[in-house]
DNA sequence: ATAAGTGCAAATGTTTTGCAGCTAC
DNA sequence: GTAGCTGCAAAACATTTGCACTTAT
């Protein structure tokens, strides 16, 4: 095992201490585990990440702790489809999902023109956009030989 | 109580029978809320109201048919948030939604140019749309006096 | 006749919580 | 010192399922 206070501040555990949250070994781990996390896991892949780093953490703390981060804004919940919640870093920018329907794979992108289009579309209706779930389902179209 | 067969044939009915499903008097009563329901109901909440028609109808017979139905494409399922599944009917059309994050309220709306742009933005990431779900979420603009 | 559907209650899977003991501030 | 965290195990939810019985076709 490695004591969580070898991490240094990962970008989220930095957001963290400023919304004044006690920065604990605990939340330096998850921490560290969302900021390097490039996909998009559920509580349960986080827990089995941590782990690795700190076996003393439980999983009702990792649970405790994405609720948290999510209601400070800090993570962001996603549903795609499977029973389970998954969460991805805020800070990773506002984008949206592409979802292959066959190997379940999820590809983020950006799109300028999307974001003016939804953002114009809102305030027609009378918003303000606050933010946006977006998720295309595709098959992946097959190459001619 | 009133009995099912008192009702007539509701669109989702058809699809039902169309599919080479069985008919029954369960599959009658949910069928025929979920085809007036313009709301996204929650299994519970099908359940409700369909116990007004037919109060033998059990949870599991709803949570059952509801999912058969999505797997046969007559339902979609939507996760609004909260814990639990809403479905509404598929052939309310393509549509999306615009959460307003203050009371919760769900409206649907329409968009051509959104339509063409997702499928465009499918085309060039390599896929074939087979759907998308996209929610706003947004806050009421307040009118000024 | 028989494959499919149903009700009930028990099982499952995910997430939350009460409580007593820790710990960052 | 104390408000805020944590671990553990139990509880709470949402949903699924095994089984024996019923029913649409």
């Amino acid at each position: 095992m490695m004591t969580p206070d070898a991490l240094g501040d990962s970008p989220i555990l930095e957001q963290c201490r400023e919304k004044g949250l006690k920065v604990t070994g605990q939340r330096r781990v998850i921490a560290h585990v969302l900021s390097e996390a490039d996909d998009h896991p559920d509580v349960e892949e986080l827990y089995r990440r941590a782990i690795v780093i700190d076996p003393k953490i439980s999983v009702a703390t990792v649970y405790r702790t994405v609720r948290l981060f999510e209601e400070r804004g800090i993570l962001q919940r996603r549903n795609f489809g499977s029973g389970r919640a998954r969460y991805e870093a805020t800070d990773h920018g506002q984008h949206y999902h592409l979802i292959d329907a066959n190997s379940g794979r999820v590809e983020e992108f950006h799109d300028d023109e999307l974001d003016a289009l939804l953002q114009k579309i809102a305030a027609r209706m009378g918003y303000d956009l606050i933010t946006t779930r977006l998720e295309i389902y595709g098959r992946g179209v097959k190459k001619r030989t």
